[in-house]
RNA sequence: GCAGGUGUAGUUUAAUGGUAGAACUAUAGCCUUCCAAGCUAUUAACGUGGGUUCGAUUCCCAUCACCUGCUCCA
């Protein structure tokens, strides 16, 4: 009976707007090119998906502690770490045919790799494309524009006065905020290798090409976990976190067919990393990235050792070897996790002929956990909102007293409610109600004492 | 950033050089004791800014946003 269609990116970003989930930023001025708002559902399932991950990355895992920081450091801190210099490429344009390409790139593949382009400055990669005559690989011009630099950290200014000096950047990634803490957290929680330091929150990009509805967007948050660990340890625990994160997808409620790993060949793997894999998802628009595994090495804390000054080493306590940790990093992207997992569990069944569309996500998810249902409003209103008032307290729930039962149950059915507490003549002669489970449509009767006790143990993870 | 396409209520859409009709949704009411029933009423749209014109949602230009492809993605 059940048949899930193949849906369209379109009929999704209609489905998120309609139903509170999400938003197409600054809409009323026209909109703001890959802002997206999260709505009063969206805001509280992106804040079920921090909190899951975070009772499971810290609160559940005895390894790792949580951190705080601040999106804007010390500019010093990008360049430690290569973001400044790095985090930026060289692009070029071909006049004639408006082709675009990456100025070291088209350099590479002009001379078969016989000359990289790899650590040039602008000037020399214009001089080495005049001097090997290099053309435009699509029509054959040599009529190229200059290089421009898409750097792809934000800038802003801090204080009043905006000169270089004053200049700052919005942070790239939550790592950094992490590697600059290393000492702090170990230092204050007593930690001993190996242990992690996890966070959320914003990062920001000046992407070329963001898209996808929250795929890719220019501000975006990150889940970040920094696990240190010994150097000749780091491939176990490579391995350890790879299975680690995929389960936690998986209980989820990610369809294991449309999860994947990707391992990074030698060539694509960033200069700063060992070993990468990608945790893929299986989205309309094709495979994409949801969690990235990477093993850092050393490379983190010994930049900022060498450009702080500050002896980042960690003396261990039992073989009294001082030695830089290997960071293994797994970090996933919030908005990205969160439009995997309305795809996932986003249903059109058939019932009686009739289009039954079901948000089926993991009742620890939902954003709202129960609907009170009067059967009829007149006459059970009363003691229906009794109930929701107290309900409320223990999770977040909503009251519909608004057209036919069958009507009401739908409404909850398409925002993914698990489920809906109907209050009828039982209710008020003898304390029952009935509660309908989402996915399977079966109802129970309870006593109204033991609504808070079943739900809670529903939705737990 | 380039090329192509799209833009009418929340959604899907109709028509038109003389400012727009519907369906679904929503809201209120009636009815209704468990799966989008029915009846009544109501709210609600030409993305934005220019130009041409007596008059533009319609034609032209720009812009913004979205979609597809390219490019890019520490």
């Amino acid at each position: 009976m059940e048949e899930k269609n193949n849906l369209t990116m379109e009929e999704l970003v209609n489905y998120c707007k309609s139903y509170g989930y999400i938003f197409q930023g600054s809409e009323i001025y026209g909109g703001l090119a890959n802002a997206w708002d999260y709505g009063p559902l969206g805001a509280v399932l992106k804040q079920n998906i921090k909190n899951l991950w975070w009772k499971k990355f810290v609160q559940e895992c005895t390894y790792n502690y949580g951190l705080d920081s601040a999106i804007l450091m010390n500019p010093k801190v990008w360049v430690a770490s290569g973001h400044v210099a790095s985090f930026s490429d060289p692009l070029i344009d071909c006049k004639n045919c408006k082709s675009r390409y990456r100025a070291d790139k088209l350099i590479e593949d002009a001379t078969k790799g016989e000359i990289t382009g790899d650590g040039l400055k602008e000037e020399e990669l214009i001089a080495l494309i005049r001097e090997k005559n290099i053309k435009c690989p699509r029509c054959g011009s040599a009529d190229f524009t200059d290089i421009r630099k898409f750097n792809l950290l934000f800038e802003t200014s801090q204080g009043v006065t905006e000169d270089a000096k004053s200049k700052i950047y919005l942070r790239g990634e939550t790592a950094q905020g992490i590697f600059v803490n290393f000492k702090n957290v170990e230092r204050s929680m007593r930690a001993k290798i190996p242990f992690g330091i996890a966070q959320y929150g914003k990062s920001f990009r000046n992407e070329i090409t963001p898209g996808n509805f929250i795929f890719r967007t220019r501000e975006f948050e990150q889940m970040e976990l920094e696990f240190f660990c010994k150097p000749d340890t780091d491939l176990e625990w490579f391995g350890f976190w790879k299975n680690y994160c995929i389960d936690f997808l998986k209980l989820l409620g990610l369809n294991k067919d449309n999860l994947r790993y990707r391992d990074h060949s030698k060539e694509e793997l960033s200069f700063y990393s060992k070993a990468t894999t990608d945790i893929e998802f299986k989205f309309p628009f094709g495979w994409g990235e949801l969690w990235g595994i990477a093993d850092r090495t050393n490379y983190d804390l010994s930049v900022h050792m060498e450009h702080s000054g500050e002896d980042l080493r960690y003396l261990d306590p039992v073989s009294n070897e001082k030695y830089l940790p290997y960071v293994i990093e797994p970090s996933v992207g919030v908005d990205r996790l969160m439009l995997a997992i309305i795809i996932n569990a986003y249903t059109k069944e058939l019932v009686d002929d009739e289009e039954r569309l079901v948000l089926k996500i993991h009742p620890a998810l939902a954003p709202i956990k129960a609907t009170i249902l009067p059967l009829v409003k007149k006459v059970h209103g009363e003691k229906a909102n009794e109930i929701y008032t107290n309900l409320c307290k223990y999770f977040n729930c909503s009251y519909d007293d608004a057209g036919s039962i069958g009507k009401r149950y739908r409404r909850c059915d398409a925002v993914g409610t698990p489920y809906c507490i109907t209050i009828d003549d039982n209710t008020l002669n003898e304390n029952l109600v009935t509660i309908r489970d989402r996915d399977t449509m079966k109802q129970i009767t309870l006593n109204v004492d033991e609504i808070k006790d079943y739900i809670e143990s529903k939705i737990v993870l």
